[in-house]
DNA sequence: ACCCAGGTGGCCC
DNA sequence: GGGCCACATGGG
């Protein structure tokens, strides 16, 4: 199976996940900040906080306090080092682009990754989460579960970001909404089958896998 | 009582 | 370049 089919063997499977989960640009991209390392369970709880406290815009996060934000965001874990994230975000955002998260993201995609992966705590995978769930330009998200299952699977046999990520990008077509869900049933997977520790459920993907329960591979 | 979660940066060599 | 570590809450 080549990548292309791959993803439409989880679509089918899995169906359409239609992420990014969150309703403007500003919440996708807090979200990309709260969810590293963290699961999506957390993320939500302090989602929920900032919401309640009406601290989920660039310019109430932009003002609050320190102790605030940590207060607020504490369900999603790491909070003191998240909270400097998110102010790292904000500040950048408010010192160069006046606050205008619309000009900051209609940079050239090139140079929004550039300028994005400058901020501290913002790395390569919040960075593309940001550039296409919330910029909308193509570009692949890789995590630790595309490493997990394409290494698992024989696709690669590697564990670097960069070259994960152009990999994907140079064998799938160039595709927003596609790359949106690619990554999204990728996580699904990652979650509810293909398990660490050599571990795992039943797999929609009939592929040859060493971890495989023996339905999957009878020789 | 473990292990895991949609990473990142700092430090060391 | 790579290997280890801290960061922290909540669920299985």
């Amino acid at each position: 199976m080549n990548l292309g089919e791959i993803y439409e063997t989880l679509l089918k499977y899995f169906g359409g996940q239609y992420w990014w989960p969150g309703e403007t640009k500003f919440e996708i991209i807090v979200g990309a900040i709260l969810t590293q390392q963290t699961s999506w369970r957390n993320v939500e709880k302090a989602i929920q906080n900032l919401k309640k406290e009406n601290m989920l815009n660039e310019v109430s996060l932009h003002k609050a306090t320190v102790k605030k934000i940590e207060k607020t965001i504490k369900p999603s874990g790491f909070y003191k080092i998240k909270t400097k994230r998110l102010k790292n975000f904000l500040n950048f955002v408010f010192k160069k682009y006046d606050g205008n998260l619309e000009k900051f993201f209609n940079l050239p995609k090139e140079q929004l990754r550039k300028e994005l992966l400058s901020i501290n705590g913002v790395g390569k995978e919040t960075a593309d989460s940001m550039i296409l769930y919330a910029a909308e330009k193509p570009i692949f998200v890789v995590d630790a579960y595309t490493h997990r299952i394409f290494n698992r699977i024989g696709i690669i046999n590697w564990d670097d970001y960069e070259k994960t990520r152009i990999f994907f990008e140079e064998e799938l077509e160039e595709n927003i909404e596609m790359f949106k869900e690619f990554h999204a049933l990728i996580v699904q997977l990652g979650k509810n089958i293909c398990k660490p520790k050599p571990k795992c459920n039943i797999c929609p993907l009939n592929i040859r896998c060493k971890y495989a329960i023996s339905i999957n591979n009878s020789t």
